[in-house]
DNA sequence: ACCAAAGGTGTACGTCGTACACCTTTGCGG
DNA sequence: CCGCAAAGGTGTACGACGTACACCTTTGGT
């Protein structure tokens, strides 16, 4: 009788379910909002219960990039090396997209994780297989940087001074002209895009371009030094 | 006579005070050791006294990051806009070296502070100088991404698994073995420097080679297409 | 001589991660 | 069926942290 007295059961705890708490958590209020406290609260427990599968926070974040690295598809059996890992890196960046606050947590661990080695031995591993040096792949990765995980980090996420959705249009325009006068630079490359006159502020850019541009770039970039059989030696 | 009973009569704070003592504390004792309470403590003043030079802690780190960004070199009068740009970035790199934990709190910065912003509408301005379209050098600029600031973040700053130079040789051969069929890829290429047989392991990678490897290479991209008046309506 | 402002103090609150001792449930060998 | 160890969950407590708020002290201008 003691069985059903009680609404449910409760199932106990285990590092799969805290894990995935924790990603459903950061990906719902935020990462800053994920707190040991928090989380326990969250999975109905106290906030001790969580240390009995997780040594610590930091542990519980490298876990949670884990999960995130998981979703990144395998790689496919592309022709040649470059759109492979084209693919691939791609797949990377829609898995971090889905989770805005991973990138953030991926930069700031310290040690990698056994998911993370994976990942990028298997990214290493089709440079090689197209036929890449050691040598060259090594520098191919350190000229990846973060974007292996698909993304690169924003000079400044948000936008300068306060959000750009308030005030009246009338200060917006002064300070757009403040802005124009000492910073003349930035505010024509944010205005040009090309010629689509959608509005006078050009709606920040397409980061799925810039980011494709940059990865092509280097990719391309990869191509022609391999190509011409490029060694660490010379300066190209 | 009450001036000189006491040891000295304490010039009163002022923010540049505030921040330059932050700087040489993160410098001095890491960024994670750096909280109001010690900063205070550093000072010879109570916690409290530092809001009335700065706003809160978020201030705080804003004003370091401008400290550093001042360190960085004005722009030489380089014939060529992509040897002045590069001469620029490496000043940057050097600025950032000499404190290691710049690059986390730029990264960690939400909005631009002005001295960031002088800094990239210079050298947005030095590509513009260059002849570069508006549109090209916006690509540009997200494709340099960190780079423009001197750094390229880590996929992992230490070491994977325990510190390399604790424990016998015996463990750690074994712990290499494991890691060459596990990871044989990440293996090989840490190991592959050309053929100075230094050391067993690899001494790890020359940061200083793998970021100017990388930016020529984006550099070069970059005077590749705007040789070819490339707008960003094509792929290349 | 006075007074406002600028600079510095002290106390207190709410949050965090987590150490440590304790209780409860569970599954297994006798 | 019993008992008992391990696994899982609890409660309390500590020492950090950033910072609100009320207060005192010094100082420069009239």
């Amino acid at each position: 009788m003691t069985q059903q007295t009680e609404p449910a059961r409760r199932t106990p705890l285990n590092r799969d379910r805290v894990l995935r708490a924790a990603v459903a958590l950061a990906d719902r209020a935020g990462i800053e909002a994920l707190s040991m406290r928090s989380l326990a609260h969250e999975l109905n427990v106290v906030p001790m219960a969580l240390y009995k599968h997780v040594a610590n926070k930091e542990q519980l974040l490298d876990g949670m990039v884990d999960v995130i690295v998981g979703e990144i598809d395998p790689p496919a059996g592309d022709a040649d090396w470059k759109s492979a890992i084209r693919r691939r890196i791609l797949s990377a960046r829609r898995a971090l997209l889905r989770h805005p606050w991973a990138s953030r947590v991926i930069e700031s661990r310290t040690s990698p994780t056994p998911g993370v080695l994976d990942y990028l031995n298997s990214i290493i591993g089709m440079f090689r297989a197209g036929g890449l040096s050691p040598d060259l792949t090594h520098h191919a990765m350190h000229a990846l940087g973060s974007r292996v995980w698909g993304f690169t980090q924003e000079l400044f996420p948000a936008s300068p001074g306060p959000a750009p959705a308030d005030a009246d249009p009338q200060a917006l325009a002064a300070l757009l002209g403040e802005m124009a006068t000492r910073y003349p630079h930035i505010v024509e490359i944010v205005l040009a895009r090309p010629h689509d006159g959608e509005s006078v502020v050009g709606q920040g850019c397409d980061d799925q371009f810039e980011f494709e541009f940059a990865l092509d770039l280097l990719l391309d970039g990869f191509e022609r030094l391999h190509r011409q059989g490029w060694t660490s030696a010379e300066r190209f």
